[in-house]
DNA sequence: CTATACTTTCAGTAATTAATGAAAGTTTGT
DNA sequence: ACAAACTTTCATTAATTACTGAAAGTATAG
């Protein structure tokens, strides 16, 4: 295979794993055109490269550097803006997690928190008693893969190996 | 809050934190459903509840049939088919896990395979060698969840949590 | 201060994805 | 074998989501 039909393929799959994931098509495949780039790329760039729109290139670097996954850098003697992609995929994990953990996790575990106290009468008492006890067991899920993702977004590379690896035995 | 109002309320969020990630607002809202309801129901049942059509009924339960979220079961004397939600919500998380691997994951590994070898001559040499190295370094990351996600779908929750919480401290 | 080089926004439009409902298909009881 | 009761399919329509491009906004150099 040619070095820019692999490219060009890298970037449509993982285009098309990021919409199976509720990320839009365009966001996914900008974030691996900088995955796979070494050098800066300016907006310019990224538009030709996948031929979309100013606008559209411009929201999804935006939302790309609030990820944490893209980079703002000048070059000197230039006036406009370039990026750089965030090559370690383990650091790409982390700030993708963190994300969304914040995103939809977070929003989740308040509801599920406000789900746990329902008024009950004699009339339905078990079934609020049934309701009750299933959004306790989902809200205790969801604290401990709250808990869990704080940590490995937060730890180390090197001690996330060790100890998973170990883990995983 | 009543009880109506409560499921209703977890129904919406469940729906919304589906479509953020990749599943339909409705497929959603109806394992939210079947998530928090302790009896069989039909699908004519499932229409009712979350206002939508037959069609739409049928195949998202379908689907959930599929990802082993939702069991058919017959009623004696009844002859239309029933249907029940796996309740444990570990379970659920390890049937998701399951689906999604083979679905995503999967087919991604299969790609990155195929990317790690590129056609190089001496004006690309170096350009090649990179992409390479960064293809390989995700592809190994890929392996590693893939074994991961394989290893902790097949696990008694007993095992995983005494071993998960025993690396998480 | 002002012209130029850029970046951002957003209303309108296009593309994609999901839902409807009627028709076709299937199963079961008599 | 037939009719009733139910399930599935799929062409059409609706809803949602994403993209475009021109206009507005901002920053910088001279």
């Amino acid at each position: 295979m040619k070095l820019d039909e692999a490219k060009d393929k890298f970037i449509q799959q993982w285009g098309s794993l990021g919409s199976n994931w509720g990320i839009n098509r365009t966001m996914a495949q900008i974030h691996a055109l900088f995955l796979i780039t070494e050098e800066l790329l300016s907006a310019e760039d990224v538009m030709e490269t996948l031929k979309i729109s100013r606008g559209n290139a411009n929201m999804n670097i935006r939302t790309l550097i609030d990820w944490g996954l893209v980079y703002k850098e000048y070059q000197s003697g230039e006036r406009k803006e370039f990026f750089r992609g965030e090559k370690d995929i383990w650091k790409v994990t982390q700030r993708v997690m963190r994300t969304r953990q914040r995103q939809e996790l977070d929003p989740m575990i308040n509801v599920l928190a406000q789900l746990q106290t329902v008024e009950s009468d004699k009339k339905n008492k078990k079934e609020v008693e049934a309701f009750t006890k299933q959004i306790k067991s989902i809200k205790s899920f969801a604290d401990l893969a709250d808990r869990s993702l704080t940590k490995i977004s937060g730890s180390e590379e090197n001690w996330f190996l060790k100890t998973f690896m170990r883990f995983m035995k």
